[in-house]
RNA sequence: UGGGCUAUCGCCAAAUGGUAAGGCAACGGACUCUGACUCCGUCAUUUCAAGGUUCGAAUCCUUGUAGCCCAGCCA
C-alpha cells in the first residue's frame, strides 16, 4: 500500500480535522510518565505514538514527568525513563519538563477557581468523602462545606499551603455536581495536604495537586494540543475539559484522546506485576532479561528498531487487545537478519573425530559472516581432526526424513567439507560421546565441487580453539504458567518468563571477542546477544533473544 | 443493576452505505552450504446475535449479548 492511500488511524483523523478546521495550527504531543517504576513494552507504544505523531505533523514532542505525588516517586526512575525514551529514539529535543515545576502556576490556577466560586475547601476526612460520594448507582450528597464563603476558602487554602494543617485535615474540591452519573465529576479533590519531601521541589510544598487537576494544566502550560492517554481515562475527559475551561487561561486548550494499551500474550506485563517480581526478588532487578521492561529488552539484546516496528505493526485502536509475542519476535528477526553475523555455536556438544584427517593438521577456512549481506565481511575458521557438533545432529537410528548425521550418511560441515559417518562410541550409560567420520578433501567449501549433493548441513566448532560460554534461553509461558491475580484470596502468583541456562557451550573462536550487547545469529539456533551484566562479572554469557521460526523436530510416533 | 468504552480470521488490524485490505501465526509446495531466509499457494460468502431500513449494510435504525474501565486525599 502506498503512503498516499494508507489508511489513517483514528487519532490521525482527529488531528487532520483539527488542523483543517483551524482548532490548532501546529501539533504538540507529550509522554507523561509518573517516575514510579521502569518503562515496559506497553509504554513504548505510547512513547512512539506520541513521538511519531509529532514528527509526522512537523510538531513537537515533550517528555514530562508527572510527579505530583511525592509518596511514590524516585529519582532512580526519572533517570531510567530518560534513558529508555532516548534509547527508543523518541527525541524530545531537550524539552524535558516536570509537573512539579508548575506547582506555582497550578496554585494560582486553584486560586482562580476559588475566586470564581468553582472550588472550596472541605473539612471532610477520607472516609467521609467516600461516603458523601455515593456509589455507582446512587448519587452523592453535597459536602457540608460546599457553600463556604470565597474569602474563607481563600484563607484556608492559603493556610494549607503554609503548612498550618496536618495531612488529611483539609482538601480543596471542585464544585461540580454531586449527582453526576460520572463519579469523577462528583466534586473531585483538586489538592491534598502531604508533608513529604518531593524529589524535585524538596520541602517547598506541603500541598500537592491531584492528577485530574494537574494533568490538563500541565498540558495547557506546555501548549500541548493533543493529549494522548489510555482508555481508563475516558471517564476523566469531562473533568479534563472542565479544568481547562474553568481556569480560563488558554486560548487553544488541549484535547484528550484515548487509545487502547498494548498487552503481550504470555508474558507478565504491567508495572504493578513487574514491581512485585522485583520486590520479591523473583527476578534480579527491573532489567532482568525475563521481563519485558525496556531495560530488560535492551539487556537481552532487542533493538530499538525492532520495538518500533512491533509497535507500528500492532497498530492503534480503542479495542482492548493483546498482541502475540510471535509478532515481537518476528520484528526482531526482520531487523537482525541483515545486520547480525551468522556464526556457529554448539549448544550441546559431542565430539566428532575425522579419522582420515591428518593428526596435527590445522587448516584455515574462509567463512562469510552473512551470506545475504557481503558488507559484513568474512572470518577465518580453523579446522582440524577433532570438532564438536550438536548432539541433536547425530542419531544412531534416525527416523524417516532425518537428513543430518547417522551411520553411513554424508552431510556437509558448514563452510568446510562433506563428512561421512563411519561409527560412534558410547559411554557405560549408553550415552553417545564421540562420532567418527571420514571427510572428502574434494568437497571443501568454495571449491566449486559439484560431484554429488548432500541433503543436510550441520554446524560445528573446532575442538582445539573453541571458546566456552554460558547460554541463556528464555521461553514464554502459557497463561496458566504465568499465574497472576487470584481473586479468591487476593494474592498475586507470578512467574516471569522461564529461563534455561546451558553451561559449557562450545562457540566459534570469533565469538570470544564479542562485545557487550552485540547480536549474532547462531546457525540454526536463533539470535543471541552478549549480556552486558554477565560480562561485567567476568563471564561470557549469551542471551537468546529469539529463536528461529522452527527447527527440526522428531516426528511424533 | 448508574455512567463511559469496545466487539471484523487463532492474534493484531483496514474498510467512513458500493459488494470483507494487510501483517503475525498456521498449513501445503519450490529453492537452499542454516529443516532458517526467500519464493509461490491456502487460510472470514461474512463482520457478537436477532430483527428492520435500503437496489445495496461490517457500516444506518431497533432490541439484545459479551468484555473492559470508574466509587484513591494514586496516576
Amino acid at each position: 500500500m502506498s503512503e498516499a492511500t494508507k489508511s489513517r488511524n483514528f487519532i490521525e483523523q482527529i488531528i487532520d480535522k483539527d488542523l483543517a478546521e483551524g482548532a490548532y495550527d501546529s501539533v504538540c504531543t507529550r509522554f507523561p510518565p509518573e517516575p514510579n517504576g521502569y518503562l515496559h513494552i506497553g509504554h513504548a507504544k505510547s512513547i512512539l505514538l506520541n513521538y511519531g505523531l509529532a514528527k509526522e505533523y512537523g510538531g513537537k514532542f515533550n517528555l514530562r514527568f508527572d510527579d505530583t505525588n511525592p509518596t511514590k516517586e524516585k529519582n532512580e526512575f526519572v533517570e531510567s525513563i530518560k534513558e529508555d525514551v532516548a534509547w527508543l529514539g523518541a527525541d524530545f529535543e531537550g524539552r524535558l519538563f516536570f509537573a512539579s515545576d508548575y506547582f506555582d502556576k497550578m496554585y494560582e490556577a486553584a486560586l482562580r477557581l476559588i475566586d470564581k466560586g468553582k472550588a472550596y475547601v472541605s473539612s471532610l476526612n477520607a472516609d467521609e468523602i467516600r461516603e458523601y460520594r455515593g456509589t455507582l448507582t446512587e448519587p452523592g450528597k453535597n459536602d457540608p462545606d460546599r457553600d463556604r464563603p470565597i474569602e474563607e476558602n481563600r484563607r484556608l487554602f492559603t493556610e494549607m499551603k503554609e503548612g498550618k494543617y496536618p495531612d488529611g485535615a483539609y482538601t480543596l474540591r471542585a464544585k461540580i455536581d454531586m449527582a453526576s452519573p460520572n463519579i469523577n465529576m462528583r466534586d473531585p479533590i483538586l489538592y491534598r495536604i502531604a508533608h513529604m519531601t518531593h524529589h524535585n521541589t524538596g520541602d517547598k510544598w506541603c500541598i500537592y495537586p491531584m492528577y485530574d487537576f494537574a494533568h490538563p494544566l500541565e498540558d495547557a502550560f506546555e501548549g500541548v494540543t493533543h493529549s494522548i492517554c489510555t482508555l481508563e481515562f475516558e471517564d476523566h475527559r469531562p473533568l479534563y475539559n472542565w479544568v481547562v475551561q474553568e481556569v480560563d487561561l488558554f486560548e487553544h486548550p488541549p484535547k484528550q484522546i484515548e487509545f487502547a494499551k498494548l498487552y503481550l500474550t504470555n508474558v507478565v506485563t504491567g508495572k504493578r506485576y513487574i514491581k512485585k517480581l522485583v520486590e520479591e526478588n523473583i527476578v534480579d532487578g527491573w532489567d532482568d532479561p525475563r521481563l519485558v521492561s525496556i531495560a530488560a529488552l535492551r539487556r537481552r539484546g532487542f533493538t530499538p528498531e525492532s520495538i518500533r516496528m512491533f509497535v507500528e505493526l500492532a497498530g492503534i485502536s480503542k479495542a482492548n487487545s493483546s498482541a502475540d509475542y510471535a509478532m515481537l519476535e518476528y520484528c526482531l528477526r526482520e531487523d537482525l537478519k541483515p545486520k547480525a553475523k551468522r556464526l556457529m555455536a554448539v549448544l550441546d556438544p559431542i565430539r566428532l573425530v575425522i579419522d582420515n584427517y591428518p593428526e596435527d593438521q590445522i587448516e584455515e577456512l574462509d567463512a562469510p559472516n552473512n551470506m545475504e549481506n557481503p558488507e559484513l565481511g568474512s572470518r577465518k575458521l580453523t579446522f582440524s581432526k577433532e570438532l564438536y557438533i550438536e548432539r541433536e545432529d547425530f542419531m544412531e537410528e534416525p527416523p524417516k526424513k532425518y537428513y543430518r548425521l547417522f551411520p553411513g550418511n554424508e552431510v556437509r560441515l558448514m563452510n568446510a567439507y562433506f563428512v561421512k559417518c563411519t561409527g560412534f562410541e558410547k559411554d557405560e550409560n549408553g550415552k553417545i560421546t564421540t562420532v567418527h567420520a571420514t571427510y572428502d578433501p574434494e568437497t571443501r567449501s568454495g571449491s566449486g565441487f559439484e560431484g554429488r549433493k548432500v541433503k543436510g548441513t550441520i554446524h560445528w566448532v573446532n575442538a582445539k580453539d573453541c571458546v566456552r560460554a554460558e547460554v541463556c534461553l528464555y521461553n514464554n509461558l502459557t497463561d496458566e504458567e504465568k499465574g497472576v491475580y487470584n481473586e479468591e484470596d487476593g494474592s498475586l502468583n507470578l512467574n516471569p518468563n522461564s529461563l534455561e541456562i546451558l553451561k559449557n557451550c562450545a562457540l566459534e573462536k570469533a565469538l570470544g571477542e564479542a562485545k557487550t550487547g552485540e547480536s549474532f545469529q547462531f546457525v540454526r539456533q536463533g539470535f543471541f546477544a552478549v549480556d552486558s551484566k554477565a560480562e561485567k562479572e567476568g563471564r561470557l554469557v549469551f542471551n537468546r533473544i529469539v529463536s528461529l521460526k522452527s527447527s527440526f523436530k522428531l516426528p511424533v510416533s
